[in-house]
DNA sequence: CCATAAAGTATCGACTCGATACTATAATGG
DNA sequence: CCATTATAGTATCGAGTCGATACTTTATGG
């Protein structure tokens, strides 16, 4: 019976997912963009790079290139050689970008999440099931700078901009970096 | 705060989705096969029509009709003319179809739900919002036919074969029909 | 009988996605 | 220092999704 109700919430999920698709569809981005956009806004500078999204959209990197020129050609997105590797390109949204992303159908979504006063559960929950997927999957859990086991907190004490570091890049952090999400996340 | 926690429910939900349609993709069929199989093995004889598996797909008649081409190329899927409507066709999974679905990759997934015990919670929750969702997109529920409000349960007690009835379609129905969905079933 | 609606199919264009091949740059190890 | 190898990104191909549209056949309701 365990194995009915798990498999019933799988389904569950699945159906949802494809509600949320389907509604994504509907407006001037279709869902790949959408998920891209929403990576680029929550997505710290070191992450903000096509292999990272790719692995984020559980994608590859050719597919997101694609999705890229889409998204520049719309006026959402920038591209800018990385500072740091030759062979890289940091992504930014544009004004545009961040002004569409108001319209993001996932917000009708989460009304219906309110509506319903499931929002604590399901956030405690779902949580736990992608962790669990992504540890059995080998995926990139992509968590918050702040929650990393290569995050140390005030270790750059002297620098109020940069307060933090990140002891895998060896960089300062400022409060800003630490609360976005990072492509080289470890729990 | 409650709109902050809605929308990462949401979010999760999508990523989560994400994941599902990348596994889906490994396989020897692709998520909306997938997601056609598993509604086919469900689905009671007056649903199995591709109008249906439309709406339950969230997609329309041509995207559905072209999905049905490739599972039939495969094997999985057989068609036959509909008895009632000269205009329909029932769809009926092959042999090798309930085999393939033996290798559903939802299974897998289910496992992660097992592994963090979240099942019965997810389930509530995820109906839940499922059913909101529905009622303001104003989409079908595709729920057991036994839980219609259109089921009269014994209605038809002579037969032993088919004891209950449907109010809508008024039609004779087996216990197995009322376990299965219904394109038609409203709450 | 006729108008209208509905079921299914076919086709077009934009896009996703896996696979592959390619260029440019980085990193590594003699 | 240089050759090897790995990585970042791009380009391209084929299969498939998806929305949109047009079309044929059949139901249905005056």
């Amino acid at each position: 019976m365990k194995e009915q109700t798990s498999l019933k919430a799988a389904n569950l999920i699945e159906r949802i997912g494809r509600l949320i698709h389907a509604e994504e569809q509907k407006g001037a981005l279709n869902p790949a963009q959408w998920g891209a956009m929403r990576y680029l806004e929550r997505a710290n500078r070191f992450s903000r790079t096509p292999a990272a999204l790719a692995d984020y959209l559980c994608s590859t990197r050719g597919t997101v290139s694609q999705t890229l020129i889409a998204l520049e050609r719309k006026g959402y997105v920038a591209r800018r050689p990385s500072t740091r590797d030759r062979r890289s390109v940091t992504l930014e949204l544009t004004e545009a970008g961040h002004a569409r992303l108001a319209q993001d159908p996932l917000h009708t979504f989460a009304t219906h999440i309110e509506a319903v006063g499931a929002e604590d559960e399901l956030e405690r929950a779902l949580s736990a099931v992608l962790g669990e997927a992504i540890v059995k999957n080998g995926s990139k859990s992509f968590g918050a700078c702040a929650t990393c086991r290569f995050f140390r907190r005030n270790a750059n004490a002297g620098d109020r901009q940069a307060p933090h570091r990140c002891g895998l890049l060896d960089v300062a952090l400022s409060g800003e970096d630490a609360r976005r999400i990072c492509v080289e996340h470890e729990v």
